[in-house]
DNA sequence: GTTGACTCCGTACTACGGTACGGACCCCAC
DNA sequence: GTGGGGTCCGTACCGTAGTACGGAGTCAAC
């Protein structure tokens, strides 16, 4: 049988099962079909692969409505699909933009990797010292 | 003069003046030095940068005491320089995930912009169908 | 047909990251 | 030396994302 309760759910999610239901009451994942006269949840194994997703996307900083958003994006016939391309490219600038971030977090931390070893260090180094912040960028 | 007061500060860094204060009460900036007998603080440039990173970080989806570690990361001659590497590296694993999983993302996204164009979808995709979960693994 | 684990639902509580007061104090300009 | 804007501090409040609780219902196993 491919369907889960939501206990198992959670513990394969590695989640709470007040966060299950706490992601159903927010439209994040959806209802699943129950014996009418109320029964159990009975959730197909893809809800696992459902929260992964959130989960995964809350760790780089979507919140859940965005990843509401993320979800909902949806390229079927009956909906406007100029309007899900638009909206799927602004996600992809978002997340073009967050991986350059990382990146330039990454050279920060491996310069200061890089300026350790050295017995007698040279000077302090910060990874604030090695952070590219080309920002409003005047000099002291 | 080369410093500030604090709500310059705030204005150029994009944030409210309760939120430098708040940042300082949790240590992520440092108390400028300020005339004795109580007047304002007067911050220096760098702040500005400091407070960049810190919104930087946060978008990226390190809490504010991961950035607190982040930023305390300091390869001078007082610190065990080892104990420095160590978690310096640790953090550039913890952001090498990261962009993996922003990677998968976007390359889930442009499926989903490339199956959306053709006049007649045949088939509805979502983010979902298009993310590469290897999913129903235990986490963490 | 009863026990015990699991599930149901609503409501309350928590931690985090701010944001908003309000009354006093500081500072510079006029 | 006074006015007005900025700053000081403590405390209260807010939205987000859960987490805990409790009493009732469900289900499978014995």
């Amino acid at each position: 049988m491919a369907t889960m309760t939501i206990g198992r759910l959670a513990r394969e999610a590695g989640v709470g099962v007040e966060t299950v239901r706490f992601y159903e009451r927010k439209g994040l994942i959806e209802q699943p079909p129950r014996p009418l006269s109320g029964g159990y949840r009975a959730y197909p194994r893809e809800a696992l692969r459902r929260i992964g997703f959130i989960r995964d996307a809350q760790e780089l900083g979507f919140s859940l409505r965005e990843i509401d958003e993320l979800l909902s994006l949806r390229a079927d016939p009956a909906a406007d699909s100029g309007d899900v391309r638009e909206r799927a490219r602004a996600k992809v600038t978002e997340v073009n933009r967050k991986i350059v971030e990382l990146e330039r977090i990454r050279s920060a931390l491996e310069a200061l990797i890089a300026a350790c070893p050295g017995g007698g260090a040279l000077r302090a180094c910060s990874i604030m010292d090695a952070f590219e912040g080309d920002s409003d960028r005047e000099h002291t």
